[in-house]
RNA sequence: GGAGGGGUACCCAAGUGGUCAACGGGGGCAGACUGUAAAUCUGCUGGCAACGCCUUCGUAGGUUCAAAUCCUGCCCCCUCCA
């Protein structure tokens, strides 16, 4: 009895690291306590084809589920993808074609195993059971909620207030989303801090179904590589998990200081006992960068395996610390102007390290180009035909030129 | 339908006849330093084989020696009223 005691507040403990909130705890405890595996939902919109980081702090958490014996259910959303959901947006999100959530359903399923056990998993679609609702069983969905209470969420709310167009389908994603939790008999379910309206449904149909209701867990969102807004595409501030193993690291390595322990906490699996040890290292006087080799390390390893990971952090510190030339570097063949030679400003162009001749031009007088090493001075510098040379611009792109 | 306000570079945002390739901030890039692409400081951030020329301030014209700035048509956005 007190070793189960035990398990469960380590289970606990390690289902709690990084959530942002457990509704109800105490519902978990009591779920946890019989011993049983719990199902775990979680749902995807098939809208993102390629997954960053930020995506894969909900994945990790599963992995914690999966790690305690608990049964996972991937949920990829690919009926609630026809109609977009407004979650987060103060206007109309797209709805996808049914090919395209296709299409990012497989890709979705290639990336997130490298973080799930795929054995353990079951990936589910929402349209087997959404789809034989019908007609009917949407008005009687529908008849569940009201329009008061659809408006409590802060995103209608706003749009409402603000004369926003809501079209009476987005009303239609959260039941629908709810319908999946009594669908799949879901004891627990996973979510973005924004999405806890949704998961609330969720709760509230089960009930009504005479079911036990989900405990809702949501996680934050992940902050980017500028440590202020979340990590996303568009603001270009993200890591990629299909990204090149020298990108990752790179990218990881630039995260500052602080926010390295925002990524140890959601995006680690050391234990936390390893991480507050890290931290009291670094308050006595370590060097925080070895704490950031290693969670590069680990990430990098995660998506391209441990050696290739070490290959990176090689790769880095030759780089960035001992200023050589990298190993590998794209390759460009150029040709020679008339005469046999390529002026540099062109070779820069050219090879793509910079975007025009001006840019060249101020690159050259910033000290920042180097031809073989060395740094160009004069920016009536030429290239001599049928030879090679390593050029670069900055300490992060390189590009080795054969000129003809 | 009526009244008013606005569209400026990657983003925000000054500028209302020449000194404007366009202040400032953000972002980005580079340099220095270092403990890493952390932090900090500094510089750059339309194009062109360039101390000159070309294109850019919603769009199309016009006035002028000269316009982002003035005039006219058009497009788009926002606020208030109906």
């Amino acid at each position: 009895m007190g070793r189960k005691m035990t398990q469960i507040s380590d289970a606990i403990s390690l289902i709690r690291r990084g959530v942002d909130e457990i509704l109800l705890e105490s519902e978990l405890e009591k779920k946890l306590t019989r011993g049983e595996p719990l199902r775990v939902k979680a749902g995807f919109d098939p809208t993102a084809p390629d997954l960053h980081l930020g995506h894969t702090v909900l994945i990790n958490k599963l992995r914690h589920f999966q790690e305690l014996g608990h049964h996972v259910m991937f949920l990829i959303g690919d009926f609630t993808g026809l109609i977009g959901d407004p979650s987060g947006r103060n206007i109309t999100r797209k709805p996808l074609t049914r090919e395209e959530i296709k299409q990012n359903a497989e890709t979705y399923q290639e990336q997130v195993f490298k973080i799930l056990d795929p054995d353990k998993t079951e990936v589910c679609f929402n349209s087997v059971w959404s789809e034989k609702l019908g007609a009917v069983g949407m008005i009687k969905l529908a008849a569940r909620y009201t329009v008061a209470r659809m408006l409590e969420r802060d995103d209608f709310k706003k749009r409402f207030a603000g004369n926003q167009p809501i079209s009476i389908h987005e009303f239609l994603y959260p039941l629908l989303q709810g319908y999946d939790s009594v669908a799949m008999r879901a004891d627990v379910e996973l979510g973005g801090t924004d999405q806890k309206f949704n998961l609330l449904v969720g709760r509230e149909f089960q009930k009504a179904e005479g079911l036990e209701p989900q405990v809702i867990l949501t996680m934050p969102l992940l902050e980017g590589l500028d440590g202020v807004q979340k990590m996303s595409k568009s603001l270009d501030n993200y890591v990629g998990i299909t990204e090149a193993p020298k990108d990752m690291f790179g990218k990881l390595m630039s995260i500052s200081d602080q926010l390295m322990w925002r990524y140890y906490d959601l995006l680690s699996f050391k234990p936390v006992t390893e991480v507050t040890g890290l931290k009291k290292a670094i308050a006595d006087g370590a060097n925080p960068m070895e704490a950031k080799y290693q969670l590069a390390l680990e990430i990098v390893g995660r998506f391209h395996g441990h050696d290739a990971a070490q290959k990176a952090k090689t790769e880095f510190i030759k780089i960035h610390r001992q200023h050589e030339i990298p190993d590998e570097m794209p390759e460009k063949l150029l040709q020679a102007e008339a005469g046999g030679s390529l002026w540099i400003g062109h070779v820069l162009t050219q090879a793509g390290l910079v975007a025009s001749t001006s840019e060249a031009l101020r690159k050259i007088g910033e000290g920042a180009v180097r031809l073989d090493g060395q740094k160009v001075n004069n920016s009536d510098q030429i290239l001599v035909s049928g030879n090679t040379y390593i050029v670069s611009v900055g300490k992060r792109k390189y590009s080795r030129i054969k000129l003809q």
